[in-house]
DNA sequence: ACCCACCTGCAACCTATGGTTGCGCATGGT
DNA sequence: ACCATGCGCAACCATAGGTTGCAGGTGGGT
């Protein structure tokens, strides 16, 4: 059986959001950046920018640092590395088992007239 | 750039969801199921099943037949693919990009050769 | 043929989340 | 000291995920 985390869910829940995926983006091009820079590359509000941070932050995907009246967000490398850990290992079950699958039917279709295969 | 499909957002969305995730589990695991029999399995009741099974529908990563007076769920292994390479590549987009950072913090460590720590 | 059991589908309703606007507050620069 | 700028909080709205309840169709047993 396989292992679901709450770390994991937490992640995915975290990575799910596309706009939380432009935030990731760009804070790995920029380095670091406020929320109101990073809203100015978005179509969303500062504050909405603002909320998403925080959920980001929340599973430690990034970390803010105060610099006098603004705050610096930055993303934290391990646990993103982990997110894409957990996301590449979901794909890679899907895989295999859509192979397995894949083989079977053209096992089917290559014995068929062998109905004696479970 | 890269391309940000409305395509892969969907997908994205779609798989985001952990009961979904298990749904294209268990589908990929029994061949074939009904919103009932799945429901069995799961912590939600049969109607949260049919609506995730709708959103999957809608994306097309599953498809429904009648047999009668039940509806079979099957997953549609091309859809499945497409969307495990666009996690695959998120993925590796970000993995490279922190790949990047960490040799850029080497470099600066190693060529510092001045413990000139801050 | 009939009735019952079962599964599906629809509607109403609740809660959480993502989004907006508006405002108050702190801090830094002039 | 003052003003501009950036942040945080609160109220409010829309949508998604979840529940319950009920109507409808289909298959099977009597």
């Amino acid at each position: 059986m396989i292992r679901h985390d709450d770390e994991s869910d937490e992640l995915w829940a975290a990575v799910a959001d596309p706009i939380r995926r432009r935030l990731l983006d760009l804070l790995l091009t920029d380095g670091e950046a406020t929320a109101t820079t990073l809203a100015a590359g978005l179509p969303v509000t500062r504050q909405a920018v603002a909320k998403h941070l925080a959920v980001l932050e929340r599973v430690h995907l990034v970390e803010g640092r105060r610099h006098g009246r603004e705050v610096r967000y930055g993303v934290r490398p391990e646990r993103l590395d982990a997110a894409t850990r957990s996301m590449a290992l979901v794909a890679a079950r899907w895989d295999e088992r859509l192979a397995t699958i894949k083989q079977l039917a053209e096992d089917v279709s290559g014995e068929a007239g062998e109905p004696r295969g479970d």
